[in-house]
DNA sequence: GCGTAATCTAATCAACT
DNA sequence: AGTTGATTAGATTACGC
């Protein structure tokens, strides 16, 4: 769908005034051009990244401005009132969910239609879910590790029934024991104090000058992982006080292929999107007690150094990128 | 205070220009 | 090749109970 010039002109004039709109500008100027508040709400987005990324390309001043930026907008306008989803239509949607985690279009119309939610928070509703079901499957396979040392975690393991009602997001509060440790404490376990910006601002989301851990779409891990031969570390093994899964290219700074070992964090291996077939199997990883932990440690280094070497903080990425 | 819907950023895709 | 709308993960915020 393409925006014509008058709706992107009331959009943009409504940036200008502010780039965070609350519900009711968003359900104004959904009334106002014809569009969806959903698509509103896109568009918003896209111009927030769109923008900063113009005006803070090579400008360190970046991080602070954007919290700036956030702080005067934010609590002006009122979020959307907080949906309390009927038993009924969690029912639906957990089905929905059971079969397929990542509906298109099409399945989410149909569960728009038989729930009488709305396709943006059925959208909302299956982030959440995966997002509770990611970290539900961490925090079990991090806690089996600690049983079982031996054991490497394998991001392609099959994603578990869903049985409970409602709680995504409620990995959050798991038991010291059982949490997954936070980004920054992997970052700076992972990183060198190099990092212009140190090991808190890494991971940052939006904070981060450095860039943060590639995803992959569904449709796509697969088809990369089959490209690129990958270590899958217990770094419960390593006494760096991580307890992630984090999978290290097995391969040098010149193989251009594999170089960013955020395109092997453990969100990669999803099912696809087009595809009821589960993902591959866990034979393509190697175990690290298979190799000479001499041969995988100069590699690790290598692959740091090469990494700090090519990071150009004007540039995006300290590596390469497709595009 | 807890559970979780809503919202954020950044990365990425496909379709279009 | 660049632009744009859409979708995703992961993280965070904030509302309702």
């Amino acid at each position: 769908m393409i925006l014509n010039e008058s709706q992107k002109d009331i959009l943009n004039e409504w940036f200008e005034k502010n780039p965070y709109p609350g519900i009711d500008t968003r359900d104004y100027l959904a009334k106002v051009t014809g569009i969806s508040e959903f698509q509103i709400l896109t568009w918003f987005q896209n111009q927030r990244t769109r923008r900063r990324r113009q005006k803070y390309k090579c400008n360190f001043g970046k991080c602070q401005t954007q919290v700036q930026d956030k702080l005067q907008f934010k609590h002006e306008e009122a979020r959307q009132i907080r949906t309390n989803f009927t038993r009924s239509q969690i029912k639906t949607l957990t089905q929905a969910h059971d079969k397929n985690h990542f509906p298109g279009i099409a399945a989410r119309k149909q569960l728009a239609k038989q729930t009488g939610i709305s396709d943006k928070k059925i959208v909302g509703w299956f982030l959440n879910q995966r997002a509770w079901h990611q970290h539900q499957r961490i925090g079990e396979t991090s806690g089996s590790m600690a049983e079982d040392p031996h054991q490497i975690p394998h991001a392609s393991d099959q994603l578990p029934p869903n049985n409970h009602s409602t709680n995504p997001n409620s990995f959050r509060h798991l038991s010291p024991s059982n949490a997954v440790i936070s980004k920054q404490s992997l970052a700076s376990a992972l990183f060198p104090p190099l990092t212009p910006f140190g090991p808190q601002d890494f991971f940052r989301g939006s904070m981060s000058q450095f860039p943060r851990a590639k995803r992959v779409q569904p449709s796509q891990a697969v088809q990369r992982r089959e490209n690129c031969h990958v270590v899958s570390i217990d770094t419960t093994r390593l006494s760096m006080g991580m307890t992630l899964g984090v999978k290290i290219p097995l391969c040098t700074p010149n193989q251009r292929q594999c170089q960013d070992p955020s395109e092997h964090t453990g969100s990669e291996i999803l099912p696809s999107k087009h595809s009821t077939q589960p993902p591959p199997d866990s034979q393509q990883w190697l175990d690290l007690g298979q190799i000479d932990p001499h041969l995988f440690l100069q590699h690790w280094d290598e692959w740091l150094q090469s990494v700090i070497a090519e990071w150009d903080p004007c540039e995006r990425t300290p590596v390469s990128r497709k595009n």
